[in-house]
DNA sequence: TTAATTACCTACTAAAAAGGTAGGTAGAAA
DNA sequence: TTTCTACCTACCTTTTTAGTAGGTAATTAA
């Protein structure tokens, strides 16, 4: 019950981009330095952001990284989503699973279901924008 | 970030001796067939619950396991406490890790911790008893 | 008192996942 | 044409997870 590593260096670099000029290509190796991250390891995260279009690589001098979208169009989910395989808390909520034979009568998976649909939820509504407030607490309530 | 097999098995075995009577004892052999999982696995499990006290444990002929207290005072989240190493939800969150030097200005660490105390409170608020029922949704709304 | 039954203990192992490396090729700009 | 960068493929190491094996220690029924 761990976000991995993978996962939590995708937010960070996705962070650091929203830091910068929106239509500037920044190097991964300048990100990877400043965000202390294996320059080697950061890089098949970032191939996998951009297959799935969440960042526009550009090659050769000058090349780099940049956001594809408005930082307020990006949800945390979905760069989870990529990093992370599949968010689904258990597998017999994962759809490509074979249908666990127990579901019917299992009187765990409501459980797991309401708090899978939770966390997901949760996710899908903060945005990258909202990262970068320094306000804490963006749209979750109470405090910490 | 997934829920471990140790984690769903110790829920099960939970749900299942509440289904039984609160006052006698069911050999553990019985629950492993039951639930299907593998008895010699699911009794490190056992040892552990019950070395935290959430089961009692009774030796010989008649022994086996019973519920320590009303299914009314489990918490989901004491029970998956102890079989999921910790539920930080990352290390930076577990008190025990020496704190990270990034997280004074770290734009991701709130989401971690606003996600976390989600996941905690949620899984605080729902009793073993809450799970018996027929109501899918119990305390969280919606449908699904 | 003995045999059966059960929890409890210790140690091991196999498989999978996570985290990280290495060494390239392809494309673009100075 | 050199330099810089993304992108691709394959591998390696460590840790975690899941599961086994073979006992010992209480307890009860016969």
């Amino acid at each position: 019950m761990k976000i991995s590593t993978r996962g939590r260096y995708a937010m960070r670099v996705m962070v650091n981009l929203a830091m910068h000029d929106k239509d500037t290509y920044i190097p991964l190796k300048e990100i990877a330095s400043e965000e202390e991250i294996p320059f080697k390891y950061v890089e098949t995260i970032m191939t996998e952001l951009s297959k799935n279009g969440l960042v526009v690589g550009k090659y050769g001098k000058n090349g780099g990284y940049k956001l594809a979208k408005e930082t307020s169009k990006y949800s945390v989910g979905e760069i989870l989503r990529i990093t992370e395989n599949e968010l689904a808390l258990v597998d017999c909520l994962d759809c490509k699973e074979k249908v666990c034979p127990r579901m019917e009568n299992c009187k765990t998976m409501p459980l797991w279901k309401n708090l899978n649909t939770l966390i997901i939820d949760y996710l899908n509504s903060i945005s990258l924008m909202d990262l970068l407030s320094n306000n804490q607490e963006f749209n979750f309530g109470e405090g910490i």
